[in-house]
DNA sequence: GGAAATAATCAATTTTATTTGATTTAAAAA
DNA sequence: TTTTTAAATCAAATAAAATTGATTATTTCC
């Protein structure tokens, strides 16, 4: 089984990877939950971030790699801080309009 | 650690998880090929399905399910065939107009 | 009725993802 | 310079998801 890959894997393959890895990154309620907090707080470092979401630091950071593997947030570094952000360009790019509630900070 | 409950999570909960169990249905290169093959050929039933994906058909019929569960995909039986097809709305509302070129129909 | 075809399900295994607690690195503050 | 704080990483344990091959249920066709 699985031995021919049909013309069609070719081209669209390395799209359904892509699309893959990020959908894998937001599908994960912790994970939405700091995306939403993000959107609804705006940049902020792990230190913050780690009493809101009452998960420990090595566990936050594991997610916070996934995420930013991903592309779906940003990361920043200043000094022994770490600050994390919305991808907000990504967001749009992947999500519908209607799930702006959720991710987008402007309306609702 | 984990001990306490935002107040936060008492509204929103609910709305993680059910995204999370949607994303997760379709993050996965197989599950988007499926979905893309829906997309392009229209409602069809697992025997002709099964040999565009190369799969067998008990694991054709296990990604099947996950995304039927997540509502991402429709199903109708008539005899001994099961015709499967993409849930338009749905995609609609989850996905940016972006995807519209993998996952609808009419544009692209 | 009996054989063949369609598709769902099951149990066992394998693979992948997550959690945990400890350690490490680096910067800031005393 | 020592201590403290922030955050990443690591290895081990646990949990969840995917694969495999076999079995089952149902329907169609002879």
């Amino acid at each position: 089984m699985e031995r021919n890959i049909p013309l069609q894997d070719i081209s669209k393959g390395k799209i359904f990877e892509k699309y893959e890895a990020k959908f894998k990154a937001i599908a994960d309620q912790k994970r939405l939950q700091i995306m939403n907090i993000f959107t609804e707080k705006g940049e902020m470092c792990v230190c913050d971030l780690a009493p809101l979401m009452d998960m420990s630091q090595s566990k936050l950071s594991y997610h916070l790699k996934i995420l930013l593997d991903a592309n779906i947030i940003t990361k920043r570094t200043e000094g022994t801080w770490s600050y994390y952000n919305l991808n907000q360009a990504e967001i749009n790019h992947l999500l519908s309009e209607e799930l702006c509630c959720l991710f987008r900070p402007t309306s609702c």
